[in-house]
DNA sequence: TAGGCCATCTGGTCCT
DNA sequence: AGGACCAGATGGCCTA
């Protein structure tokens, strides 16, 4: 549905990207509900033949206990009528009756709690924090979802790129702060940096197409690999970079990864963003795969042009010549030559 | 060990 | 009556 809504806005295509994923959601629950009806159906199964048996051998016994109540009601007819429901004795029947309706009721109850977990973790898939080894809790889920589709709906209000920073710190209004460091992380910004940056407003450009104060950036974004996003930079010295969290930001600008539809990579739900895998310590830091796994992002209106005053390094370059992180804006210079097309189209739409 | 997070059980309430 | 939903209780696991 949201899909069809978005439609049209050749806007971002992250954001149709998780227009995409309610879509799929919504088939994902239709699907969870005949799996849920299979699993319950087993219990339904056991129910019904502990119920037929009761009903054939104890059945006739609640029956005859049945009589014997009301024997004694009007036996004790002299006596003032009690209000509402009879209360009936709890005979092992009953009682035996009442555990399989207990149990029923879990089994439901559980699937229920499932189905609720799975749209959780798919919903954790295309917040812009994703890992398979560490998992949001529900709650951060949800108030990074909430943050992310707000971050999303001033971006299409916009049309204009958000400063990283600001798209930072909106992701992570209300958020813990070991999540915030997390998304911080992720998004390859040192999170120290962006909240001491608030209010300082330090290496922004504010140009004149600029919404949140715009940075031309150019954005380093490394091939993910397996369930895990590509060692570089700040990660190097990140205490997240163990757990294979992956982020987005640049996939607003355009998909830096031309494999995240594939089946290595574990979040095929999750928005085509790779601000740079961090994590990966499976990643041969070998310059042959610097050459093939990097992929960046241009973030400037110039192809190709080095932001000048503050362009930082801070890729697997930045980590070889031994530059702190903490110092550093996460951005690097390298534009793939394969990607420039399209950074070009990007650029433009971001220009007009 | 305390605190956070989670899964599960349970009883209550509302709705069909 | 039965199912969905909800919130409280409880116990297990993990981490700082």
């Amino acid at each position: 549905m949201l899909t069809r809504l978005f439609s049209d806005t050749s806007l971002i295509p992250e954001v149709q990207k998780f227009a995409s994923w309610t879509d799929d959601c919504e088939e994902d629950i239709s699907d969870k509900d005949e799996r849920s009806e299979k699993s319950l159906q087993e219990v339904h199964t056991e129910e019904s033949l502990s119920e037929s048996k009761e009903d054939g051998d104890i059945g006739g016994e609640d029956d005859e206990e049945e009589e014997e109540e009301e024997g004694t009601e009007e036996n004790e007819g002299d006596r003032p009528k009690k209000r509402g429901p009879k209360k009936r004795k709890m005979t092992k029947a009953r009682m035996e009756r009442s555990k399989v309706r207990r149990q029923k009721a879990n089994a439901r109850e559980r699937n229920r709690m499932h189905d609720l977990n799975s749209a959780l973790d798919n919903l954790r898939k295309v917040v812009p924090c994703y890992s398979k080894t560490q998992k949001l809790s529900k709650i951060e889920t949800l108030r990074l979802a909430k943050n992310y589709i707000w971050a999303l709906s001033e971006i299409l209000r916009s049309g204009k790129r958000p400063d990283l920073v600001a798209y930072v710190q909106t992701l992570c209004k209300g958020l813990s702060q070991p999540t915030t460091n997390l998304v911080a992380g992720c998004l390859q910004l040192n999170s120290r940096n962006f909240l001491t940056e608030q209010g300082q407003d330090a290496g922004r450009y504010h140009g004149p197409n600029s919404s949140f104060g715009m940075h031309p950036y150019t954005y380093q974004c490394s091939r993910l690999s397996g369930s895990q996003c590509q060692s570089s930079s700040i990660a190097s010295s990140h205490p997240l970079r163990s757990h294979g969290y992956c982020a987005t930001y640049d996939s607003i600008y355009g998909n830096t990864s031309p494999d995240y539809n594939s089946s290595e990579y574990d979040a095929p739900l999750s928005p085509p963003l790779c601000v740079n895998g961090n994590f990966s310590l499976k990643q041969d830091s070998s310059p042959d795969n610097d050459k093939n796994y990097h992929y960046s992002m241009h973030y400037s209106g110039l192809p190709g042009s080095r932001p000048s005053g503050h362009s930082l390094l801070f890729g697997s370059s930045g980590m070889r010549s031994g530059v702190h992180s903490e110092n550093l804006l996460p951005y690097d210079m390298h534009v793939h030559h394969d990607r420039a097309p399209m950074y070009e189209e990007l650029n433009a739409f971001f220009h007009n």
